[in-house]
DNA sequence: GCACAAAGGTTGCGCATGCATGTAGTGTCT
DNA sequence: AGACACTACATGCATGCGCAACCTTTGTGC
């Protein structure tokens, strides 16, 4: 799928001022919607169907079982997986309702709010995540 | 399978029991959904404040300002944006409703639907375009 | 101690998306 | 022609997201 002849979006009624650069910049831009939407549809499918989680919740599980010391703040949380803090907080509720995750308040900071794993959250993380791996393998790698 | 804690996502340089690719697959994974959320939240945000068009609205444009014949079905549009067939039909719906875009019947087939640029649509996809191109350039360049 | 600004998190709301379904047109087989 | 499967769009519905408003806690200045 290469650049060649359609991306010159300006053909027949604008001059083309910056033609090879553009093409070039728009074919990488494409090129990382492509894989993003690849990636994230084909996750968001395997992962729901087998191990009823989100792409986003799996994600959020890995940064929680990465480092399972206490450290977990939501604000930093939704940052590492670029979400806003209301979708983040939503997201926790979710995987608390599903028991994969606990809220504890945090002793020097009381509006902070740490969010840990529970045994099962660890358990449904280990169980997802070769699956994630494989797609990851699969889709990443060309 | 001993998988307790060999992900060490966060650690800065742990020790990896089973795992130097999958880190290095990981961190590919990362690169991408980091690099994807910057630019279309970026992307996102200056095109709405500007010129009123949303990160799938500008793509839609600029693929129907690639190829102005009428060869734009609505499901091949849909492929090359990766939106939901029924997301490209709300797509489309707002753009003429803002009168970017016209919908206008196949002669040869009677349920295909071509989308095709109105003068407005074509005016606003230009206007809009630089913008794009210098942000994708800044962000795409690293 | 008492305002007052700012930070962390939650909730109300509108919107875009995907899935499932509905409708219309096309092609095939009998 | 009639029945059937299939394709192309549109639409009802549920869900997840971001923005803005809100509440609580912290820190600063008086």
């Amino acid at each position: 799928m290469s650049a060649s002849q359609s991306v010159d979006a300006t053909a027949p009624s604008g001059p083309c001022l910056d033609g090879r650069d553009d093409d070039a910049l728009v074919a990488r831009w494409r090129e990382l919607l492509d894989r993003h939407a690849r990636t994230t549809g084909a996750l968001e499918k395997v992962l729901q169907e087998r191990h009823q989680l989100g792409v986003s919740e799996f994600e959020v599980l890995e940064r929680l079982a990465g480092c399972d010391r206490e450290q977990n703040r939501m604000q930093a949380l939704a940052d590492t997986v670029h979400l806003s803090q209301s979708a983040l907080s939503r997201l926790i509720g979710r995987l608390e309702a599903d028991g994969l995750v606990s809220r504890s308040m945090c002793s020097d900071d009381r509006r902070g709010i740490f969010a840990c794993l529970t045994p099962a959250g660890r358990e449904r993380y280990e169980a997802a995540r070769p699956t994630q791996r494989q797609l990851l393998a699969e889709l990443l790698n060309d």
